[in-house]
DNA sequence: ATGAAAGCGCTAACAT
DNA sequence: ATGTTAGCGCTTTCAT
């Protein structure tokens, strides 16, 4: 039988209020008292019961509050799913959510968005962070005034939040590259498309690669293109270099743009010269992958991204557990044509 | 504002008492009341919730069961670390669980796990069924007597089951074949390592695999050998198969004596010879995707499949969901040395 | 600073 | 057949 407030009290010799006063620091209980009856907590092993804390807290709910940057990128239809689903497992516990969109990595934006969410008052922050000195201070600021933050997909370094839940991106392109590396026989030559933007996660994913694929000799990555993370870009840019280099048989898309460089292909007719290699499961992909264009794709559980920093996000809320910025690597997964979870 | 009994019992102008027997089919109400009352309740949108519930109920809980043929199998250790996370989460519910291992696919073994946890009462059960008819007649008749039951990994026909949770064997086989036809460059002489059982799922990867590599017309199927599930047994078949077959480059364990089996190739230095391709993340097979021996593994999610049969077994309970015979796939996902989760 | 008591939504034992 | 009431573990308001 778990042990109570109430089983404290009496070993404690004073009221279950008390109790609770000194166990959660709501003060108004003297300091050798509160020590005691937290070392009499302690010796017992009190575990306080959260189901019965949400019943009891019901009538001011847990307020959550998430900004991704989403708008036009299909990858995150499934993140937001995930975060839908985590959250009507909660919604027993009677929290509320407000989700904000945007476009891009405008840091103005999102900024703002994090000021309306700020005003409106929330317990909690699911945030796809931008990685610039404004957004770390305004989330170092939000965090000291008692929000737990966690952030979703993309780290950023110096904000004490809670935690990072999303995938290594180094690994995801050391995976990438390993199955390249396989499926062309260790002969290929390769164009690399990635985002302009010198993100951080994308560099990343394009070392992972080709850290593995040195140990292929007749891998060559023959030509970059960069596509600004927008498919019109994407489209020109991937059509420029299929053009340019009559050599190139193997394309690998970091991320954003997929979707209009696969549409650059099919529009040139070269299919049947190609073999494509790319991230997530994006309906071009998902489409491509079983055309037989795209070999493989790697999925990072954007899912199990969504909900895990919903879920991981209430229990730092309920538990007033302290931000220790630890890291929540979801699983990379190879996926081919018969294994696709779209 | 959701809606409670306490609304429902104001709009019907009758006692919460009454609601909660009427909703719940407790008896003792008189049938057009509870009609109404029930009708009302639908109208009003009512939810139970299911955290005042467990609270309320307390005093005598759910208790789970859990039958598993896991002894002397390391593939279960990530469905059993899977069951005891869920019930974790689950344990401010008040729930008890009792978990019994047993070794291989005996049927009295299994049914006397049965009886033993039938004598002393159990509200729901996670088993892996041993598709038999004895084991089927005993399910049904748990079915019967009020228990929700929940397959994990292995399915059953003809049982009531609320939930089948497990992998899609014939997929697993055809993301198996196709990974195996990528990285050999379709040239091959593949043995394959079964169990002996006649297993229907371990059939169902035989096939799903062939059934892609009859798109390969020069990977051939060598040599076919049956492991029992044995290690010893495995490594003695692998053995003779190889030394018997020189023409052997790629072998594919199809479960069950992988351990085995990967023994007796390095006992042979065959190890440069080899392609080899196996099931699942267990300890032999990560340290040999390592060496490089093993090319891939294919993930069931053995962790989420343990999680999701507790989850979903308890959310049946507290619902009263009628058996419906649900298919629950986990993903299946190809590994290499770069995206193990060991 | 501490205690007492009401209440969150639901169930179950006891009255009527 | 129906109503009333006392909890489940915790928070919160009101007394003291």
């Amino acid at each position: 039988m778990p042990v109570t407030i109430k089983d404290i009290a009496k070993a404690a010799n004073v009221s279950r209020g008390t109790v609770d006063r000194a166990l959660n620091d709501r003060g108004g209980v003297n300091p050798d008292v509160a020590a005691r009856i937290k070392s009499i907590a302690a010796d017992m092993g009190y575990k306080p019961n959260t189901i019965a804390k949400a019943l009891a807290t019901r009538s001011n709910p847990v307020r959550l509050g998430v900004i991704l940057n989403s708008i036009g990128n299909p990858f995150w239809d499934k993140v937001i799913d995930g975060i839908n689903s985590a959250y009507d497992n909660l919604s027993d516990f009677g929290i509320s959510m407000e989700i904000r969109k945007m476009r891009g990595y405008d840091q103005e934006r999102q900024l703002h968005e994090l000021e309306h969410l700020k005003e409106k008052g929330i317990d909690g922050l699911v945030i796809t962070p931008i990685s610039t000195p404004k957004v770390r201070d305004a989330l170092n600021e939000l965090i000291r005034s008692g929000v737990q933050v966690v952030c979703c997909n993309l780290d950023i370094d110096d904000v004490a939040y809670q935690a990072y839940v999303g995938c290594d991106y180094f690994c995801s392109g050391q995976t990438a590259g390993a199955i390249i590396g396989m499926t062309t026989h260790g002969e290929s030559n390769l164009g690399i498309i990635t985002s302009s933007h010198g993100l951080y996660f994308h560099e990343m994913r394009v070392k992972g690669c080709t850290s593995v694929l040195k140990n292929y000799p007749n891998i060559h990555i023959t030509d970059y293109a960069e596509a600004e993370d927008d498919e019109e870009v994407s489209y020109n840019e991937v059509k420029k270099m299929l053009l340019k280099n009559e050599k190139i048989d193997t394309l690998y898309f970091v991320t954003g743009g997929t979707t209009g460089g696969l549409r650059a292909i099919h529009d040139l007719h070269m299919e049947k010269r190609l073999r494509v290699f790319t991230f997530d499961q994006i309906p071009a992909v998902i489409e491509n992958l079983k055309s037989g264009l795209v070999i493989a794709t790697i999925d990072q559980q954007p899912f199990v991204q969504g909900a895990t920093s919903v879920r991981m996000l209430f229990e730092a809320i309920m538990t007033k557990q302290i931000p220790t910025r630890r890291q929540v690597f979801t699983e990379l997964n190879i996926k081919n044509r018969y294994n696709i979870t779209g």
